[in-house]
DNA sequence: GCTGGACTTGACGTCGGTGTCAAGGCCTAC
DNA sequence: GTAGGCCTTGACACCGACGTCAAGTCCAGC
């Protein structure tokens, strides 16, 4: 499988690859040409790391999983470091959620007490 | 008041002051000399700026507020351009509050998964 | 043999809010 | 007069995950 066949069944680009190559996480094999080829265990690699992504894991903390899947496992899951990585994500994404319902209770609090208010006159738009 | 005042005076560094002059959210009053000169209200800008700053808003969402207390108004959120920002910023929260709570949930089924299989099921998504 | 599409590497652009450096002007104290 | 602290403008660096352009290579089809 070459480069942009690979693009096409993950659904990313031929830069991204390339990207996540320099990035160490996808092997680097050459046909005889110099083009890269992949076959069925890198589509699963580029799964991997795009479903991790796609959920607001950054690149670098997809690697524990990408180890994992390389090193024969059947799932990237099936490492304790990538189960840490999941739960540092966890409580990283608890905090967030955290954050920002006290900034959507500010709001909320805010809208309130303008909507009671009333609105000024002469404002610039 | 002078620009490292300033700064002193609200938490920030001269550059970031400067930043905001170059974005038009601070007066460019000058001494004789050339150095900038800032008051009191301008003190009241710079911390609506921060207050928003650090609530998550990007700095050109602060301008409403900004415009809003330059134009006499005692407070940034008095004019109705800055109340519909507060509007779509919560919109905005609220819409990541629920993708994130969705992560959560999908990051606590997989841990417990892997607490009980010891193996995942694959791809998260 | 030629066209054109897919591939190669390399490098710069993006976005936001700064940090940081450079080279110089201003002002006060000693 | 000089040390040094604050000010000035200008410009590059950073982070992340790519987009995009450039110039050249490889190969299949006609």
């Amino acid at each position: 499988m070459r480069i942009g066949e690979l693009a096409a069944a993950t659904g990313t680009s031929t830069r991204s690859l390339r990207y996540y190559e320099e990035q160490g996480l996808l092997p680097t094999r050459r046909r005889a040409n110099g083009h890269r080829d992949y076959d069925e265990s890198d589509l699963r690699l580029v799964r991997e790391i795009r479903g991790l992504l796609s959920i607001g894991f950054g690149l670098a903390e997809t690697r524990p999983f990408v180890d994992c899947l390389r090193s024969g496992h059947a799932s990237g899951d099936a490492c304790p470091a990538a189960v840490a990585v999941y739960r540092r994500k966890l409580a990283e994404v608890e905090e967030c959620i955290e954050r920002l319902t006290s900034v959507r209770d500010h709001l909320r609090t805010q809208l309130d007490r303008t909507d009671a208010n009333g609105r000024g006159p002469g404002c610039p738009r």
